[in-house]
DNA sequence: AAACATTATCGCAATATTGCGATTGATTTT
DNA sequence: AAAATCAATCGCAATATTGCGATAATGTTT
């Protein structure tokens, strides 16, 4: 196989394992994080940040949003990408939720 | 490739990457979630709960374990998995950290 | 219009993940 | 001791991810 089995689980977990997907990867937290502190930058910065190629940064932004967690902003030539305040606040509370829901233990 | 150029980032984002990461498939969600509710059960519990077979069960248990956000402990011929309350607390922080260090927006 | 800047996408290779059945090793039960 | 229970691991196949260079597509400058 190799795929997930994504049918077999509630829309829920679905949900919280595409999000914590999206961001297992240490190169997407710093893009997250750069975009967070310049408040929205081009593609063309995270490349000069990150020691990653071009392509490379192109395709986790790619991954970003359709995760929903940033989104593009076409500016000429350009296209700003920023978190999307809205998903990213479902986000945050999708995992305090989750936390939330366990925060008990043991055997 | 295909690897994770893991040497190139921070600690601090390596980190969290691989806590996201292990949580990043709704049957790890499903098993955590599980595991909570019943306070710790055996692998066994699990095969007959989830919708997987018994090693592919066993491999999500192991990730979670090498992640550190879950315990396995001898029973005699049954190994009782729990969430492991001091790990997963951190884990919480280390999001919550995240979460906070953004709530910026936009462009 | 030509050169440039910017980013997405394609094609490729390497590696990782997911999932399963079968087997193994260990403990219990009979 | 034999049979049964339990869980880890092996081996395999299918698919996904990571990363890069090259190219394409679009807009901007000169």
């Amino acid at each position: 196989m190799g795929a997930t089995k994504s049918e077999l689980f509630s829309e829920e977990d679905n949900r919280i394992a595409t999000l914590a997907k999206a961001i297992g990867h240490p190169a997407r937290i710093a893009i997250i994080k750069h975009l967070a502190v310049t408040k929205g930058c081009i593609c063309g910065d995270l490349v000069d940040v990150l020691p990653l190629s071009q392509s490379t940064i192109s395709q986790h932004l790619k991954a970003l949003k359709e995760a929903g967690i940033i989104m593009g902003e076409v500016e000429g030539a350009k296209i700003c990408y920023c978190i999307n305040p809205v998903t990213f606040a479902q986000t945050k509370n999708y995992f305090e939720a989750f936390f939330a829901e366990i925060k008990n233990c043991c055997c």
